[in-house]
DNA sequence: CAGGATCCGATCCGATACTG
DNA sequence: CAGTATCGGATCGGATCCTG
């Protein structure tokens, strides 16, 4: 756990968060550890993705060997997607932070809204 | 755990992300986790964060209820930012997956340096 | 089907200058 | 000290078209 050990420079967040901070890094590593897939499946999957993103997405997984990419020489191609060993734990630790939102959901929801409900007549009277 | 449970749109990733997916968020956190901080504190700690954005970064953690504001009527004037109990729980998740990411840097290192070692020669080819 | 290439708007964020 | 305001560059990511 240690939350402390820090300080110095960074921990070692800097690199996990250049790795998860874009918008569908971890989205295609949760759907993916479900179960592997091929690039329109994960596609269909992952609901918005461009081909574009998906594309860069799963290569940078790739390079980091946290999915490994599989050519099947049938016709139509087919490309299989799998999380390696390293995939799926950085999945499961993940999946905590998953849990911790979806329990903290609604309190900041409501944090939010009292905060804007403090903050929005201040607003009113500036003008 | 419960690595599936998604699927059907996102599972509760997408708004975790949307709160620590910038640049700084996650820094902050783990620096307040530390230790309460005034502004300038704040800011000499977490290295290379502008005024702006660290502006930005704290008052949107207040505003999620995630850290808690405190203004000391003084001269010159301070101001205290401290996690909540929520944030010091999203603190303790984020620990989760920096000690993941200490773990597997070297390997992640490795992973890529073969990547490329294996891409760089067809580069090369192609002209 | 799997993806590469290009164009282009949206946003993020750093630098700088100024206020209470 | 603790911010706010504005500007401009860099990056992100979506749409579209094209290839094997």
């Amino acid at each position: 756990m240690t939350i402390e050990a820090c300080g110095h420079e960074d921990c070692g967040i800097r690199d996990v968060l250049d790795r998860l901070g874009d918008r569908w890094s971890v989205l295609v590593i949760v759907t993916l550890a479900q179960e592997p897939r091929r690039f329109r499946e994960l596609q269909r999957a992952v609901t918005g993705i461009s081909t574009r993103m998906l594309t860069v997405t799963t290569r940078r997984l790739v390079r980091d060997g946290l999915a490994t990419r599989t050519v099947y020489a049938t016709v139509p191609p087919q490309v299989e997607y799998r999380l390696t060993d390293m995939g799926l734990s950085l999945a499961a630790a993940i999946a905590a932070l998953s849990d911790w939102s979806r329990t903290h959901k609604s309190a900041i929801s409501d944090a939010r809204a009292a905060f804007d409900a403090a903050e929005a007549p201040r607003q009113a009277l500036a003008r």
